[in-house]
RNA sequence: GGGUCGGUGCCCGAGUGGUUAAUGGGGGCGGACUGUAAAUCCGCUGGCUCUGCCUACGUUGGUUCAAAUCCAACCCGGCCCA
């Protein structure tokens, strides 16, 4: 790997087939740094596969470093391939999945898609967008249903032949369901096999995709075989550890960060990452270089935490949420909460005389008024910096409590507006 | 299709007729502490403008003064057999 640029090898977990130096001479088209040069050479750049299953709507910065590393390509001149699983999202990717996965239908893929779209730069200020959209020849945006949806019967047992149930009882997820009795649906099987076939419908000369996709990768290899083309590279990226820094970025495990996030929130969000998974959160989600930075732990995060928010808000929102966040986390007194940007809530849908916990959950600082009691005996709520502590306190209308900040623990804070 | 075991609150998992939103753990939230955090300690963890009232133990119905606990059918799943 030693011949590859650093744009390309920054963070990179797993890249095959991996030959090594002396296979290298052999046969260098098995090398990835071969196959650059020779696409340097013949001005016939790469196309590069990355593709996304829109089951949902957000993307989160776990999504982002697969996006960052195809605008690497995309800047390097090669031609990205994004392939909108629009047809093999109503099945669900089984990867990572210890159940089976819902089926969507078609117009909620649509409709993810068109945010997703959107999340990654379509339309927006290209300074702030993930992908180039905008120059010619450097970004192709497909959806498989154009080749899988016209699949016939002859075509979906060819398909199935290519493979056995052994080696889909080899795949982890597969085996550990199995082993652990959990059911797994027949039609997942069939997933790694369309991924694949999308390798050879676009004809990917690499595609890119996190450790746990190898399997659906390699797959994507043997049919680009089976069809007489020259099999992809896959090149892998690690899985972006969540804000917990245990298990990956998930939104189904709530420890995201999303890409439209506002500032303050993502700001605040990636300044306290845990110490183990700060390094990583660097190498894969900035071009920072790391040697340059503070030593101090805490100076780092603050480092990673303001670059990330940079990129999808620019210097000055960066800027100003770090601010904020200081104010926020540090002092928290009222006076301190209202210099800083503060969401606001509306009072308009609450009933007056409200009392203290009903106000909590009808401006939506709760999910419950059971819990917002809660909270309030438990001491984590404040008023303008002053502690509430009887939940039944009443407030005659809207007035007492208009322009006043609410805050719900360190961290939540709601500027009340009728 | 047959046999068998099982489906409990966000998750895992006790509970097998009787005061009670239902032991315990995880996770989450809040408090203290700290470099924000983590670790540790403490509190909370169904809903409702709530000194009380509602829903809750796969679904529906039944037995009983009384059921998550007993019975029936159905739905879903595991394993074994076909």
């Amino acid at each position: 790997m030693a011949f590859l640029p650093a744009w390309l090898s920054r963070g990179l977990a797993d890249l095959f087939p991996a030959a090594s130096a002396a296979e290298a001479l052999a046969d260098p088209d098995q090398t990835l740094a071969a196959r650059l040069a020779q696409a340097d050479a013949s001005s016939r750049p790469l196309r590069v596969k990355l593709g996304i299953d829109p089951t949902g709507s957000d993307i989160h910065l776990g999504h982002s470093i697969l996006f960052r590393k195809l605008r690497a390509f995309q800047d390097a001149g090669h031609t990205a391939v994004l392939i909108i699983g629009d047809f093999t999202a109503r099945i669900g990717d089984p990867t990572g999945k210890s159940a089976t996965r819902v089926q969507l239908s078609a117009a909620e893929v649509e409709a993810n898609a068109e945010t997703y779209l959107v999340q990654l730069g379509l339309g927006q200020d290209p300074a702030r967008a993930l992908l180039d959209f905008t120059t010619p020849g450097r970004l192709e945006v497909r959806r498989n249903s154009e080749w899988l949806a016209a699949m016939d019967l002859p075509a979906v047992i060819d398909l199935l032949g290519t493979s056995t149930v052994g080696q889909m009882l080899a795949k982890e997820d597969f085996a550990n369901r199995y082993g652990s009795g959990t059911p797994i649906s027949l039609h997942e099987f069939l997933y790694p096999l369309l991924q694949g076939y999308d390798s050879v419908a676009i004809e990917a000369d690499l595609e890119l995709g996190g450790t746990d996709q190898k399997f659906n990768v390699a797959m994507g290899r043997d049919l680009q075989r089976h069809h007489g083309q020259r099999p992809q590279f896959g090149l892998l990226l690690p899985i972006l550890p969540g804000l917990d820094g245990v298990q990956k970025m998930s939104k189904s495990l709530g420890n995201t960060v999303a890409l439209s996030e506002a500032p303050l929130s993502m700001y605040s969000k990636l300044e306290k990452v845990p110490d183990a998974v700060l390094e990583e959160y660097l190498t894969l989600l900035t071009d920072l270089a790391l040697e340059s930075l503070p030593t101090n732990p805490r100076e780092r995060q603050k480092a990673m935490a303001l670059e990330v928010t940079r990129q999808r808000h620019g210097v000055e929102a960066a800027a100003a949420a770090q601010a904020d966040a200081a104010r926020l986390v540090g002092g928290a007194s009222g006076s301190a909460a209202a210099d800083a940007e503060v969401p606001e809530a509306s009072l308009a849908g609450v009933n007056f005389p409200a009392k203290a916990f009903y106000l909590l959950s009808a401006v939506g600082l709760c999910a419950s008024s059971s819990e917002a009691r809660r909270q309030i005996l438990g001491g984590g709520v404040k008023l303008d910096g002053e502690k509430l502590v009887d939940p039944n306190q009443e407030f005659a209308d809207a007035a007492a409590l208009q322009g006043k900040v609410l805050q719900l623990g360190k961290k939540t804070f709601r500027r009340l507006a009728f």
